[in-house]
DNA sequence: CACATATCAAACTGAACAGTACGGTTTGGT
DNA sequence: ACCAAACCGTACTGTTCAGTTTGATATGTG
């Protein structure tokens, strides 16, 4: 038997302290998550958790750099080859992103994951190298990539496609932000109803359709 | 001499307090924030301290509460009524607005003290309730406002002015955020060239003319 | 000057908490 | 069954820090 072999136990229990430490460092951060907490919501003695860990702040950068993988990975979901044919099926295809996204950050962690990465990042400096490897990428290029498809084939104008992915993601976004990202005592943030999405898309098309 | 009067010379001790916690509540949050570098940085004995403010927490409100409202303050400096008489004023006016908040974001601690809000919002519950009271107005009425005007102008056409606006405005806030917001290590956000600007607004004004 | 009020520096108190030590118990392989 | 590694609960250590206490000094007022 060798020492320090991942085997499929420590796997296991390696796993379980994250999914403990999760759900810990999402509701209070760095700051608000005590080593008691989070060895008590992962079921697993204190000592344990420095045996796979060496320190709590080890343990986040785990944890969170764990949820941002996972989250990149519903990303390339998102990014599955979408019909832009035509401009309803363009309309179509940004509508249904858009829910999508603004469905997933609403009903997830999402937001509390960027709360807590924006308030450590600075006490926390890999957590800020984190969040510029996966999410400065973000839903942008994807949109960016959708919408130069469409102008090849000439379903939209010879439109400047950086301003306008800005333009159809920002509109989308201020659904969330600035609301959702700050913690209101129990005032959950709702998705906008499709209805209101559609009409930012139809206006968003205006902008960018061939005259 | 009464007793809890407010004389010039208390006044003038409480503000010397406040630029002090300032510094260091932007620099490091409520956590990141210790009564005895306040009281340094104030250049005040921590009995002081107490002298004004019951806990630190209530510290940490006051010295948001006049931030945001100084900042609600240069918001109505910006609101002061600008020209949408033609589309040419138009396109001059949002330029200017949006270049104005980009500047004023990027230059000021206005990002800092966004993080700080987002980051303490949890652990200290007035403080969303200041956000909410405060910024979740913010530049989108002005905007808003703007386009109504222009619409009843017949300037531009007789479009959904709640989507234009969220379109506009986060159209604009995409050059900042996300990346402005996380503290990623001596990389200060730069606001993008005016040119760039200029492209945004064109776009959008593709959008919302009449046809 | 006499007296009150404001301020200061420094030491103290009590609680919270990261990380460790220890002795007992479970688990899984052989 | 036997052994070794993994794990558990609890108690301990050292540190950090909000808030207090103390006792001295400054400031201004009648």
């Amino acid at each position: 038997m060798m020492a320090s072999q991942e085997t499929a136990r420590s796997r296991a229990k390696r796993a379980q302290i994250q999914r403990g430490a999760t759900r810990v460092f999402l509701a209070g951060g760095f700051a608000g998550a005590t080593t008691d907490a989070i060895a008590k919501a992962a079921g697993v003695s204190k000592q344990t958790l420095y045996v796979y860990y060496r320190t709590k702040e080890q343990l986040m950068v785990d944890v969170l750099d764990t949820l941002l993988s996972r989250l990149n990975r519903d990303h390339a979901v998102l990014d599955a080859e979408r019909p832009t044919g035509s401009l309803s099926e363009l309309r179509e295809t940004l509508t249904t992103l858009a829910c999508e996204v603004l469905q997933a950050l609403t009903d997830s962690d999402y937001l509390a994951l960027a709360r807590v990465i924006i308030a450590d990042s600075p006490q926390v400096p890999e957590i800020g190298r984190l969040w510029a490897q996966t999410i400065t990428g973000g839903v942008r290029p994807i949109v960016a990539e959708l919408l130069e498809r469409a102008r090849d084939h000439e379903v939209i104008g010879a439109v400047d496609v950086e301003a306008a992915t800005r333009m159809f993601v920002g509109g989308v976004l201020t659904y969330i932000l600035p609301d959702g990202i700050v913690a209101t005592a129990g005032k959950p943030v709702a998705a906008p109803p499709r209805e209101r999405v559609e009409r930012l898309v139809d206006l968003f098309l205006r902008a960018v359709s061939t005259d």
